[in-house]
DNA sequence: ATAATAGCGATCTTAGCCTT
DNA sequence: AAGGCTAAGATCGCTATTAT
Protein backbone atom coordinates (compact mmCIF):
# COMPACT_ATOMS: atom_id res chain seq x y z
CA UNK A 1 0.00 0.00 0.00
CA UNK A 2 2.18 2.76 0.88
CA UNK A 3 5.00 2.12 -1.41
CA UNK A 4 8.39 3.79 -0.19
CA UNK A 5 10.74 5.36 -3.30
CA UNK A 6 13.02 7.36 -0.63
CA UNK A 7 15.53 7.11 2.13
CA UNK A 8 14.75 9.18 5.58
CA UNK A 9 17.63 11.46 4.92
CA UNK A 10 16.18 13.13 2.09
CA UNK A 11 18.09 16.27 1.42
CA UNK A 12 18.65 16.95 4.50
CA UNK A 13 22.67 16.50 6.46
CA UNK A 14 22.65 12.77 7.74
CA UNK A 15 23.35 12.93 11.62
CA UNK A 16 23.71 9.93 13.88
CA UNK A 17 20.69 10.63 15.40
CA UNK A 18 18.44 10.06 12.02
CA UNK A 19 20.55 6.80 11.31
CA UNK A 20 19.68 5.47 14.70
CA UNK A 21 15.97 6.30 14.58
CA UNK A 22 15.99 5.02 11.15
CA UNK A 23 17.46 1.62 12.05
CA UNK A 24 14.72 1.54 15.03
CA UNK A 25 11.86 2.38 12.81
CA UNK A 26 12.86 -0.67 10.58
CA UNK A 27 12.36 -3.16 13.51
CA UNK A 28 8.89 -4.80 14.11
CA UNK A 29 7.24 -3.38 16.63
CA UNK A 30 6.73 -5.16 20.37
CA UNK A 31 3.20 -3.56 20.47
CA UNK A 32 0.58 -4.01 17.66
CA UNK A 33 -0.98 -1.02 17.72
CA UNK A 34 -0.84 1.18 20.38
CA UNK A 35 -3.41 4.40 21.35
CA UNK A 36 -1.49 7.58 19.68
CA UNK A 37 -2.87 10.20 22.32
CA UNK A 38 -1.17 8.04 24.86
CA UNK A 39 1.59 7.52 23.52
CA UNK A 40 1.55 11.42 23.21
CA UNK A 41 0.80 11.98 26.82
CA UNK A 42 3.34 9.76 28.03
CA UNK A 43 5.80 11.49 25.85
CA UNK A 44 4.80 14.71 28.00
CA UNK A 45 5.15 13.56 30.97
CA UNK A 46 8.88 12.31 29.98
CA UNK A 47 9.01 15.28 27.66
CA UNK A 48 12.48 16.47 30.10
CA UNK A 49 13.91 13.17 29.52
CA UNK A 50 13.68 12.61 26.14
CA UNK A 51 14.94 16.48 25.80
CA UNK A 52 12.59 17.91 23.85
CA UNK A 53 11.25 21.44 24.28
CA UNK A 54 7.27 21.71 25.16
CA UNK A 55 6.46 23.02 22.05
CA UNK A 56 8.13 19.78 20.36
CA UNK A 57 5.11 18.64 21.44
CA UNK A 58 2.62 21.04 20.55
CA UNK A 59 4.11 19.76 16.52
CA UNK A 60 3.52 16.22 17.28
CA UNK A 61 0.19 16.92 18.44
CA UNK A 62 -0.89 18.44 15.45
CA UNK A 63 1.15 16.04 13.00
CA UNK A 64 -0.75 12.95 14.92
CA UNK A 65 -3.84 14.79 14.43
CA UNK A 66 -3.38 14.14 10.49
CA UNK A 67 -3.61 10.82 11.16
CA UNK A 68 -6.87 9.23 11.07
CA UNK A 69 -7.06 6.61 12.73
CA UNK A 70 -6.74 6.81 17.28
CA UNK A 71 -4.20 3.80 16.68
CA UNK A 72 -0.96 3.35 15.20
CA UNK A 73 -0.45 -0.28 14.03
CA UNK A 74 0.84 -2.30 11.26
CA UNK A 75 4.23 -3.22 10.05
CA UNK A 76 3.85 -0.50 7.45
CA UNK A 77 5.51 2.54 7.38
CA UNK A 78 2.15 5.04 9.03
CA UNK A 79 2.87 8.07 7.23
CA UNK A 80 1.07 11.87 7.17
CA UNK A 81 1.75 14.30 5.02
CA UNK A 82 0.68 17.72 5.73
CA UNK A 83 1.80 21.05 3.84
CA UNK A 84 3.66 23.20 6.71
CA UNK A 85 1.04 25.94 6.62
CA UNK A 86 -1.71 22.96 7.24
CA UNK A 87 0.56 21.88 10.11
CA UNK A 88 1.05 25.61 11.46
CA UNK A 89 -2.40 26.48 11.65
CA UNK A 90 -2.63 22.80 13.39
CA UNK A 91 -0.28 23.81 16.01
CA UNK A 92 -1.98 27.39 17.17
CA UNK A 93 -0.52 29.34 14.49
CA UNK A 94 3.35 28.65 15.22
CA UNK A 95 5.59 30.42 12.46
CA UNK A 96 6.94 28.10 9.94
CA UNK A 97 10.33 28.75 10.73
CA UNK A 98 9.85 27.70 14.25
CA UNK A 99 7.59 24.85 13.26
CA UNK A 100 10.67 23.45 10.99
CA UNK A 101 13.18 23.57 14.02
CA UNK A 102 10.68 21.80 15.54
CA UNK A 103 10.23 18.72 13.41
CA UNK A 104 14.23 18.62 12.84
CA UNK A 105 13.78 17.96 16.67
CA UNK A 106 11.36 15.22 16.65
CA UNK A 107 13.18 13.86 13.74
CA UNK A 108 16.66 13.67 15.05
CA UNK A 109 14.58 12.57 18.75
CA UNK A 110 13.84 9.84 16.19
CA UNK A 111 10.38 10.12 17.37
CA UNK A 112 9.54 10.69 13.61
CA UNK A 113 10.88 9.62 10.24
CA UNK A 114 11.07 11.93 7.18
CA UNK A 115 10.29 10.45 3.98
CA UNK A 116 11.01 13.16 1.45
CA UNK A 117 9.81 13.17 -1.96
CA UNK A 118 12.59 14.49 -4.97
CA UNK A 119 11.36 17.97 -4.92
CA UNK A 120 10.77 18.33 -1.29
CA UNK A 121 7.15 18.51 -1.24
CA UNK A 122 4.89 16.50 1.24
CA UNK A 123 2.27 14.52 -0.67
CA UNK A 124 0.47 10.96 -2.02
CA UNK A 125 0.98 9.88 -5.29
CA UNK A 126 -1.71 7.43 -6.43
CA UNK A 127 -1.83 5.15 -9.91
CA UNK A 128 -4.28 4.57 -12.90
CA UNK A 129 -6.70 2.86 -10.19
CA UNK A 130 -6.42 5.74 -7.80
CA UNK A 131 -4.66 3.54 -5.13
CA UNK A 132 -1.78 5.13 -3.16
CA UNK A 133 1.07 4.64 -4.81
CA UNK A 134 3.78 6.51 -2.97
CA UNK A 135 3.72 8.67 0.27
CA UNK A 136 5.70 11.66 0.90
CA UNK A 137 6.01 12.76 4.43
CA UNK A 138 6.35 12.05 8.42
CA UNK A 139 6.59 8.30 8.99
CA UNK A 140 4.89 8.47 12.88
CA UNK A 141 6.16 4.44 12.87
CA UNK A 142 8.89 5.09 15.66
CA UNK A 143 6.34 6.17 17.69
CA UNK A 144 4.75 2.45 17.71
CA UNK A 145 8.03 0.66 17.36
CA UNK A 146 8.67 3.03 21.08
CA UNK A 147 5.82 2.84 22.70
CA UNK A 148 6.94 1.08 25.74
CA UNK A 149 10.29 2.97 26.05
CA UNK A 150 8.13 5.99 26.17
CA UNK A 151 5.78 4.72 28.52
CA UNK A 152 9.04 3.33 30.82
CA UNK A 153 10.42 6.96 30.35
CA UNK A 154 7.27 8.39 31.67
CA UNK A 155 6.92 5.77 34.85
CA UNK A 156 10.49 6.64 35.82
CA UNK A 157 9.76 10.37 35.52
CA UNK A 158 6.52 9.67 37.74
CA UNK A 159 8.35 7.99 40.46
CA UNK A 160 11.36 10.57 40.17
CA UNK A 161 9.18 13.69 40.91
CA UNK A 162 7.47 11.35 44.12
CA UNK A 163 11.00 10.37 45.41
CA UNK A 164 12.18 13.75 44.91
CA UNK A 165 8.73 15.35 46.76
CA UNK A 166 9.35 12.33 49.68
CA UNK A 167 13.13 13.51 50.15
CA UNK A 168 11.85 17.35 50.30
CA UNK A 169 9.29 16.08 52.73
CA UNK A 170 12.03 14.16 55.17
CA UNK A 171 13.94 17.68 54.86
CA UNK A 172 10.78 20.03 55.85
CA UNK A 173 10.26 17.49 58.84
CA UNK A 174 13.62 17.49 59.96
CA UNK A 175 14.04 20.72 60.62
CA UNK A 176 11.12 21.14 61.65
CA UNK A 177 12.33 18.49 64.52
CA UNK A 178 15.69 21.34 65.18
CA UNK A 179 12.95 24.29 65.45
CA UNK A 180 11.27 22.77 67.87
CA UNK A 181 14.37 21.16 69.85
CA UNK A 182 15.95 25.02 69.46
CA UNK A 183 13.20 26.34 70.99
CA UNK A 184 13.05 24.19 73.81
CA UNK A 185 16.82 24.66 74.42
CA UNK A 186 16.89 28.18 74.19
CA UNK A 187 14.89 29.42 77.11
CA UNK A 188 16.65 27.54 79.20
CA UNK A 189 19.66 29.83 79.38
CA UNK A 190 21.92 27.34 77.58
CA UNK A 191 24.99 29.30 77.13
CA UNK A 192 26.08 27.33 73.74
CA UNK A 193 22.90 26.04 72.81
CA UNK A 194 20.56 26.29 70.75
CA UNK A 195 22.01 29.49 69.27
CA UNK A 196 24.56 27.49 67.59
CA UNK A 197 22.04 26.12 64.91
CA UNK A 198 20.21 28.85 64.39
CA UNK A 199 22.68 29.95 60.73
CA UNK A 200 22.46 26.15 59.37
CA UNK A 201 19.26 26.24 59.75
CA UNK A 202 18.67 29.26 58.35
CA UNK A 203 20.95 27.65 55.43
CA UNK A 204 18.88 24.98 55.22
CA UNK A 205 15.57 26.58 55.23
CA UNK A 206 16.94 29.29 52.32
CA UNK A 207 17.96 26.15 50.69
CA UNK A 208 14.88 24.47 50.62
CA UNK A 209 13.71 27.33 48.11
CA UNK A 210 15.26 26.93 45.41
CA UNK A 211 14.93 24.15 42.98
CA UNK A 212 16.44 20.97 44.39
CA UNK A 213 17.54 17.77 42.84
CA UNK A 214 17.91 13.97 45.00
CA UNK A 215 21.75 14.17 45.41
CA UNK A 216 21.32 17.80 46.94
CA UNK A 217 18.54 17.18 48.82
CA UNK A 218 20.40 14.09 50.60
CA UNK A 219 23.25 15.79 51.29
CA UNK A 220 20.53 18.58 53.05
CA UNK A 221 19.19 15.83 54.64
CA UNK A 222 21.75 14.61 55.95
CA UNK A 223 22.98 18.14 57.34
CA UNK A 224 19.67 18.30 59.44
CA UNK A 225 20.03 14.91 60.71
CA UNK A 226 23.69 15.90 62.44
CA UNK A 227 21.99 19.35 63.39
CA UNK A 228 19.21 17.71 65.03
CA UNK A 229 21.02 14.46 66.98
CA UNK A 230 23.55 17.56 68.50
CA UNK A 231 20.01 19.47 70.04
CA UNK A 232 19.03 15.91 70.88
CA UNK A 233 21.99 15.73 73.53
CA UNK A 234 21.71 19.16 74.35
CA UNK A 235 18.08 18.60 75.08
CA UNK A 236 18.88 15.34 77.01
CA UNK A 237 21.48 17.52 79.05
CA UNK A 238 19.52 19.66 80.23
CA UNK A 239 16.52 17.24 81.03
CA UNK A 240 18.80 15.67 83.08
CA UNK A 241 20.12 19.00 84.89
CA UNK A 242 16.60 19.91 85.38
CA UNK A 243 15.45 16.35 87.30
CA UNK A 244 18.63 16.74 89.04
CA UNK A 245 17.71 20.07 90.94
CA UNK A 246 14.22 18.61 90.98
CA UNK A 247 15.59 15.60 93.31
CA UNK A 248 17.08 18.61 95.69
CA UNK A 249 13.75 19.78 96.80
CA UNK A 250 12.19 16.44 96.97
CA UNK A 251 15.00 15.22 99.41
CA UNK A 252 13.98 18.65 101.50
CA UNK A 253 10.82 17.46 101.87
C1' DA B 1 5.36 27.43 -5.64
C1' DT B 2 6.99 25.05 -1.84
C1' DA B 3 10.38 23.58 1.39
C1' DA B 4 14.76 23.92 3.63
C1' DT B 5 18.73 26.25 6.01
C1' DA B 6 21.13 29.97 8.34
C1' DG B 7 21.84 34.50 10.52
C1' DC B 8 20.34 37.77 13.72
C1' DG B 9 17.80 40.61 16.91
C1' DA B 10 13.76 40.25 19.97
C1' DT B 11 11.44 37.92 23.42
C1' DC B 12 10.71 34.48 26.88
C1' DT B 13 12.09 31.41 30.64
C1' DT B 14 14.61 30.10 34.52
C1' DA B 15 17.61 30.16 38.56
C1' DG B 16 19.20 32.69 42.18
C1' DC B 17 18.84 36.33 45.29
C1' DC B 18 16.44 39.65 47.99
C1' DT B 19 12.54 41.93 50.35
C1' DT B 20 8.16 42.03 52.47
C1' DA C 1 5.55 31.77 51.76
C1' DA C 2 4.99 34.85 48.12
C1' DG C 3 6.46 38.05 44.96
C1' DG C 4 9.86 41.24 42.61
C1' DC C 5 14.28 41.88 40.29
C1' DT C 6 18.25 40.58 37.43
C1' DA C 7 21.38 38.06 34.41
C1' DA C 8 22.13 34.26 31.40
C1' DG C 9 20.65 31.07 28.31
C1' DA C 10 17.04 29.24 25.39
C1' DT C 11 13.67 29.95 22.08
C1' DC C 12 11.14 32.47 18.66
C1' DG C 13 10.14 34.66 14.32
C1' DC C 14 11.60 37.53 10.50
C1' DT C 15 14.42 37.68 6.51
C1' DA C 16 17.48 36.24 2.83
C1' DT C 17 18.99 32.64 0.13
C1' DT C 18 19.10 28.14 -2.14
C1' DA C 19 17.14 23.81 -4.04
C1' DT C 20 13.73 21.20 -6.54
Amino acid sequence: MQQLTTTPFGRRQVTSGLIASAARAAVPAADDAVDKWQVFRDLTTARAALGLPSRALTVLSALLSFHPETELCGDDPIIVFPSNRRLAERAHGMAEATLRRHLAALTEAGLILRHDSPNGKRYAARDGSGALSAVFGFDLRPLLVRAAEIAAAARATRDAAEALRRKRECLVLLIRDCDKLAAFIGPRDDPAGAASHTTPLAGLRAALRRKLDAAALDQLCNCAATIRSALETQAAALCQTVQSSGQDAQTER
